[in-house]
DNA sequence: ACGAGGATGCTCT
DNA sequence: GAGCATCCTCGTC
């Protein structure tokens, strides 16, 4: 699978080949690797939920940059969640990053999260067990420091996938662009 | 098991 | 000043 050529169809086709991918992280020396089971696809001028819905402002600009950016932004004031950007560069399209389940460097994320259970089903968890922050925002998970990877997957999707509203959003929510798969076994 | 409510900061109106 | 692409804790049943 080259995931260039990937990233770079749209956010309804990207977000469901998602599942299964690793995200991979290796900040201190502290490897982290969560296989994505749960995603989101948000589009810009024609997708009221997505943040991009008005056009570019300083903090979704990483939306419209070059496929395989890192969009993340805090939400509700606490925590970070964050979407890998895909589509042409200057069209915003991003696939949030909802949920997955912990491969490696578990008791990193344990202590990042501060505890021993739940530690990557939901947006702001998993973004805070893998460690990645505002920071990252704008960098390339094809550069790292935060990477996408193909992982131990033999097929995309790992299982099937069902298609459901999207979470925690006020409008839009009809639109059945959540994607979410059974956990991919070892 | 489930629901209500609070924390908290930043973006855009 | 309103509104969040959330998570956790503490009540009640």
């Amino acid at each position: 699978m080259d995931l260039t050529d990937l990233l770079g169809a749209d956010a309804l086709e990207v977000a469901p080949r998602l599942l299964g991918l690793h995200i991979r992280t290796a900040f201190d020396a502290e490897t982290t690797v969560i296989a994505l089971t749960e995603v989101e696809a948000y589009r810009g001028a024609d997708d009221p939920a997505s943040h991009a819905f008005r056009g570019r402002t300083l903090r979704n600009t990483p939306m419209f940059g070059p496929p395989g950016t890192l969009y993340v932004y805090r939400s509700y004031g606490i925590h970070w969640c964050m979407n890998i950007t895909c589509g042409p560069e200057g069209v915003a399209s991003a696939v949030l990053l909802r949920g997955g389940v912990p491969r490696t460097g578990v008791p990193t994320m344990e202590r990042r999260r501060g505890r021993t259970h739940a530690l990557s089903n939901g947006p702001g968890k998993l973004t805070q067990a893998l460690g990645v922050t505002g920071e990252h925002s704008g960098t390339s998970v094809l550069e790292g420091p935060v990477w996408l990877e193909v992982g131990d997957s033999t097929r995309t999707p790992p299982g099937p996938v069902v298609a459901t509203p999207r979470i925690g959003i006020s409008r839009a929510k009809e639109l059945p662009w959540r994607f979410v798969t059974t956990v991919p076994s070892n």
